[in-house]
DNA sequence: CAAGATTGAGTCATCAATCTTA
DNA sequence: TAAGATTGATGACTCAATCTTG
């Protein structure tokens, strides 16, 4: 049943697991006290404050984000619902939907930011040893857009 | 808002955070397609498996896997039915409870073992450069362990 | 009264089906 | 007929309340 050898191509695998898990609860839980927005409606707002003209059509703003696309239509609709965003349709194809950030989502985003980058620092990159960060985003990176080109060939 | 500073800060928690869920979605996909159990039994079994006498109370269960105590509660519940794990009161202390791991259960973790392995393989170890797997486990170690303190001070 | 665990009720996320435009 | 997006139904997860034993 998994041997010795089986454990150490699995322990990089594990980390990140425990490791995300672990921290995302707390950082959860600290956004949640400061009563600023959700971790879902910051990446949400982060990308499209982000993005060229801040706004993404739906699909770009799903492959950008941690969120599957289902999810991010659901999540638009909150912030539309906030006034943070709006949803138009795009002019060059209707059938895809552009949503921009408004001024008063800016203004949350602003808000939440200290929230959410203290929560980061204390959850998470405190607790790196010097280099380890840097380490730990490139040897990453490959993963992710890996995955990227398997959702969406074209990027 | 943000500004580049920050960015650098944030990097190796945001690679965390994709990779780990752009890789968890492909080898979940990966185990249902294969038809053997999921992450989450797998994760239980695994270590009930590698315990002492192949038992665990449910709170170090919860320690150890990457699921809340309730979580952890429900998915015993459902291994139970499925004659993969029993669950019996702790002779020492009557109000917890252990979980023990059956014939059945190894047998179900040794079939769903390839599957899971070649998954992990697959969609993110594969992708990594030489000496970076190493470099992410031990470099994401003590956050995990501050959280393990924070969950569990004796340990 | 605290610690360990479970459960009822509610929230959140996902899949498959649907609607609209290309 | 496919691509983009949304939604209805369902399953997964969590919080708070509860039960039991220390």
């Amino acid at each position: 049943m998994t041997d010795a050898g089986d454990e150490d191509r699995v322990a990089a695998w594990r980390a990140v697991l425990l490791a995300q898990s672990r921290a995302l609860r707390a950082i959860e839980r600290d956004m949640e006290a400061a009563g600023v927005v959700s971790l879902g409606w910051y990446d949400v707002l982060l990308e499209l404050n982000a993005a060229p003209d801040r706004r993404l059509r739906m699909q770009d703003l799903a492959a950008r984000a941690v969120l599957s696309r289902t999810r991010i239509s659901r999540i638009v609709t909150e912030l539309e619902a906030a006034g943070y965003v709006v949803r138009r349709p795009d002019p060059d194809d209707r059938r895809a939907a552009l949503a921009t950030i408004t001024p008063a989502g800016r203004a949350a985003l602003k808000r939440a930011a200290p929230t959410y980058l203290a929560a980061i620092e204390e959850h998470f990159t405190r607790h790196l040893a010097r280099g380890a960060g840097r380490a730990i985003a490139e040897g990453l990176q490959p993963v992710i857009d890996a995955h990227r080109e398997l959702l969406d060939p074209r990027r």
